[in-house]
DNA sequence: GCTCTTGTTGTTATGTTGTACCATCCGCAT
DNA sequence: ATGCGGATGGTACAACATAACAACAAGAGC
């Protein structure tokens, strides 16, 4: 498990390293599928990652324009698209906004505990829970292809 | 199992069925707990229930318009917010678009397979997945308070 | 009857999120 | 040099949702 992984989104840890770390995942895994990780997208991908709290896109706007004269909603949401394509980010369905992926390169839609206090939200990577997500769907003869999980309540910190 | 939750969303069967049932619970939920199933929001449901697919707060809108010259957003979306906080529609997140609920009465955040293809979206209670989210949810120190869990893909009939 | 309160609806305007479309630029292969 | 595909620039607009205040209607208490 990397550091990244590790490290708890509602926990004190050494974000820097959870940056660092993402960032140079996502050098590698483009480059060795031979699409390109622009400066404009590791530049998204980077605010992106600046805290475990999802991000709108327009917040994204807003702190890529201070760098970026010529940032408008179609640059950012091509960024976007782009990074959701490779799998280093996650949008989250029910605030519309979208996330840093923990576990980028391995394939899969992602599964949110998202604190409705605090707005730190942490992604989770549970074999049972994705196991029983199959064996709903296969139980209603249903082939699945996203599997949006995203649990709102308060996280350990919060609901104390 | 109601007639109602028996029905799935991607098979025929008698539609008409679905929606006297619908809003027959609807009223007896209402009259019981005191709240106003006024003629408006009722018409909404109605609307809601036209189909198995979820529908866009701005396709009821046009739909209610046609008898209610009055209807503007607002009018829209009170009524679905009405509809939702009495568990009477859900929304679903990841299409903005809401869905008559089959379980009215249970309070449930609701499970969904929605086809890719066809549109048609079922709810499905499923008990293990459940149990399967709580777990998730336990083990991470998290309370949970709302689960989205949608799972897009392809339905028995378009999956052939 | 009156009026106070509460809940519902009418109405206008605006805020937020996301795309369509075409132009331009750049690296690379022919 | 020419053409091609991927990436970005830039304008406009579509789609989704809410703020704020006015008007109205029905029941409770006087
Ligand atoms: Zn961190
Ligand atoms: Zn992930
Ligand atoms: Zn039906
Ligand atoms: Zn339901």
């Amino acid at each position: 498990m990397t550091a990244r992984a590790a490290a708890h989104a509602h926990t004190s840890h050494n974000h820097r390293a959870c940056i660092d770390d993402a960032l140079a995942t996502a050098r590698e895994l483009c480059a060795t599928r031979g699409v390109q990780l622009t400066p404009l997208r590791e530049k998204v991908l980077h605010i992106v990652w600046r805290s475990h709290k999802p991000m709108g896109a327009y917040e994204v706007l807003d702190e890529l324009a201070r760098s970026h004269k010529a940032a408008r909603p179609p640059t950012v949401y091509r960024a976007l698209d782009f990074l959701m394509a490779e799998g280093l980010i996650h949008k989250i369905e029910s605030l519309n906004a979208y996330l840093g992926c923990i576990e980028a390169g391995a394939p899969h839609s992602g599964q949110f505990l998202i604190c409705q206090k605090c707005g730190a939200t942490e992604e989770i990577v549970d074999p049972k829970l994705e196991t029983a997500l199959e064996a709903a769907a296969r139980r209603a003869h249903f082939q699945p292809v996203r599997k949006v999980v995203e649990i709102s309540g308060l996280c350990a910190r919060c609901g104390k």
